[in-house]
DNA sequence: ATTCATATGTGCATTATTGCATATTAAATT
DNA sequence: AATTTAATATGCAATAATGCACATATGAAT
């Protein structure tokens, strides 16, 4: 009689459309999830998926009790936030999310400091692009660049963040095309090229900003990066350049969802991050890196 | 990890208010009780509730999410609802609750042939004293004696209600003071005694229909009961006595909850206990035994 | 004080659930 | 048509959860 819990592998099957990815997700072997389904159903004596070839379609039954399924998951979220809120040990797990560059070339050494001081405190590092929700706590602390975070987290704006103009070669006033490393996404000539630049062209896209970095580094031309990351390299190969682009809209913000503001050891380490992060605020705003 | 499944564990310890008493409740041994919420406890490293001498306090912890996990209850007993709801078999359980008396002298040879006839449907009858909840499928058909159900319910009024008053002499106009079997509850002498009567008094009190039959066969005088229970007995020594009492403003109702209104096997028990009741339409407005 | 009743915690045997290896099925690819 | 791939189902062994018997503690009743 897992009553409730069953509710659980049943939203996980609807949302993923199949059994084998919902078992993925719940971290369980797929006959487990199979299983459940089955006596879900025999319990309840009501058809909730239509086996067909591409996965577990719904059916009607399941449709009129997929939003109250997903109102329960919140429930249980909120619950699981309320009672991790009330934590006051200075131990057990924290999950952190930050852009992987921040933490290769900002924060592990800082990190690793925090865990020599804490070793009861297990730190998780998921630095995967996407963004993680930190309502349903795949994350406790995150810290991310972004103009201004959601009102449901709190945290702090460590910095803001400055971009510069990177190359291997510092005299481009010649007539020869500048070759410009791009992100995928940018499909026209960005402004800071166009206005700086006579004649310019793509010559690599990346998504990646140590590999756009490695390009730089590898001849491909000029990148605009945000300078703690070639700055903290420090490459003399890499030379910033001397044009001054505008302040970016965005900072750098270290951010836990409300109800965790008060668990010891998240508030602990966000403030320790905090001040890490304000120590190397002139990295951020592009004040460190030679011209 | 049951997950959500320890909220239902979490809850009914909280709304209990002890181990012992939550797992009479769960139907499980207090053990299991116990160890789950100890897990749960160090799963989210919180106390939840103060080991006190008399039971289990809430914590300030425990208090938060108490509330939703109420929420979470009443989330999955729609779910329960409308998956039963769907169910269009004619065989499973189906759990009825009505008045012992209806049962016992009314419907009990009714529901014999039922069974007989649908093998396949598990009849299980509740008659406690206590008013079931037909939201959480304490019951999924009820037979009520009240003035009008709530909205939530579905169901047909079959018959009106007629009292009358009995006893075993029928020759009470003499000057002897009348003894009365009355309700627990009754503390003065009632209005149709009092109307009736030159002198009277209680003289039993009872809990329970079949008490104050009892105890009128037993000759304890004069007692106010529904027609249908003395009528149905047919004892020539139990007379109905030749005063017409107003007609009361309860009636009996068959109901089921809304969400069930289509399950194909309550449907069709809600029918047949509808069909039987109306034949039996004369009994209850007191148009059948002998006067 | 002693006994009783009630509530909770612990060790161990039983039972239920889960994962693994394997089989089956159906579609996609060659 | 043969082969590969992916998804789901089934038998059996490993693992986890449960119930039982017993131990302990605490207040109430004698």
């Amino acid at each position: 009689m897992n009553d409730w819990d069953d509710i659980r592998f049943f939203l996980e099957v609807a949302r993923a459309g199949s059994i084998s990815s919902a078992s993925k997700i719940l971290k369980v072997n797929h006959t487990t999830v199979s299983r459940r389904i089955h006596s879900l159903e025999k319990k309840h004596g009501v058809r909730l998926f239509e086996r067909s070839r591409d996965g577990y379609q719904m059916t009607e039954a399941a449709d009129a009790i997929y939003h109250q399924a997903l109102e329960i998951e919140l429930q249980n979220q909120q619950i699981s936030r309320t009672l991790f809120g009330q934590d006051t040990r200075l131990e057990g797990p924290i999950s952190l999310t930050m852009p992987h560059d921040i933490f290769e070339y900002c924060l592990a050494k800082d990190l690793a400091e925090f865990h020599q001081t804490h070793p009861g405190i297990q730190l998780k590092l998921i630095v995967g692009k996407g963004v993680l929700n930190l309502s349903s706590r795949e994350a406790d602390i995150a810290i991310r660049l972004t103009p201004s975070p959601p009102d449901y987290l709190v945290g702090r704006e460590v910095s803001g963040l400055q971009h510069a103009l990177y190359s291997t070669d510092t005299n481009l006033n010649t007539n020869k095309p500048v070759g410009l490393v791009l992100w995928g996404g940018e499909t026209t000539i960005p402004k800071w090229a166009s206005q700086h630049f006579n004649e310019c062209y793509a010559s690599l896209y990346v998504d990646d900003l140590s590999s756009m970095y490695a390009a730089v580094k590898a001849g491909f031309g000029v990148a605009r990066m945000p300078c703690y990351m070639p700055d903290s390299l420090n490459n003399p190969l890499v030379r910033k350049l001397p044009i001054q682009l505008p302040r970016s809209e965005w900072s750098v913000w270290v951010l836990s969802h409300v109800d965790l503001r008060k668990t010891a050891r998240v508030q602990h380490c966000r403030e320790f991050l905090v001040t890490k992060l304000l120590n190397k605020k002139p990295l951020f705003e592009g004040q460190k890196g030679q011209t």
